[in-house]
DNA sequence: CTTGTTGCAAAGCGTTTGCACCTCA
DNA sequence: TGAGGTGCAAACGCTTTGCAACAAG
């Protein structure tokens, strides 16, 4: 189906889709290359990117986020704190994680799972609702935090 | 547990909680509860409110949403339309339902499930993730919608 | 009376856009 | 060289806040 996504699979995907390879893309996407489990606001990107390439510019990291999500390199989050989150997107778009998010730290781990497919199932004969995607997540405490906020 | 959420109830909630009882947030409220199943945005609230009291404000309904949601008589959504959405909350608070969002009209309906109780079992102990809360949201399009959008 | 509430306008915050300059292909 | 990309600053849309006037208890 496809194959695992290196940087150069990317660039040539940049480049097929007729978008051109410039040094502020590359610094982003290396980025994420080098944060593949984590999950980064555009502001974070542009920290990041900035330590390489101090001239880059905010919007250039939005643009490029979305470029990135849009070709199916990135995924676009929302985690309810405002602001859009990005990860690296392993490989098979179509069956995908779900995320746990500790209301004490922030931080977000992944779950995978399968019940959600049959679940579906039953949404489409019973609601008549077709379903394109499905976004499931927890809010909780991981084990660092323990119980209490 | 608890009774069911009648105008006269949810006052006495209030008041309860040491809240003035002002004319803006009882029409609030009644815009509520003529309209239980909509999934309302402040500036639509604003909207709904102003034909009875013109004098109210955008800050109003604001600070009064913030209020009805946290002594739980609204649940505040997100749908990813930019905009949060409150909707009544019936009763128990506990056991809640998940949203079947059509990306055609943008119309919400919602569905009933137990499903995900088993799954949070799993993950408690799979990840030693403490869970206080979940949102389970479906994207596709509903039967008026059809297929394509 | 006195503390909470209101309306208004201004500010805040993440994100997008217009534009002149630049640069990849 | 020309279409696409960049940086900057201004604009955007939703939401929050500061403040003086007001009203519920």
């Amino acid at each position: 189906m496809e194959e695992v996504k290196t940087f150069e699979s990317i660039c040539n995907l940049l480049r097929n889709r007729s978008y051109k390879l410039t040094p502020q893309r590359q610094t982003i996407l290396q980025t994420f290359l080098e944060n593949v489990d984590s999950h980064l606001s555009a502001e974070e990107v542009y920290m990041l990117v900035k330590h390489q390439n101090p001239e880059i510019g905010l919007a250039t990291v939005y643009r490029t986020l979305d470029i990135l999500a849009e070709i199916g390199i990135l995924l676009k989050n929302d985690f309810g704190d405002g602001r859009s989150r990005y990860e690296f997107s392993r490989q098979d778009e179509h069956h995908h994680h779900h995320h746990l998010i500790c209301l004490g730290c922030g931080s977000v781990s992944e779950f995978d799972d399968d019940l959600l497919e049959s679940l579906e199932a039953v949404i489409i004969k019973r609601n008549h609702f077709k379903i394109l995607d499905h976004d499931l997540k927890f809010y909780g405490y991981c084990e660092k935090c323990g119980e209490a906020p």
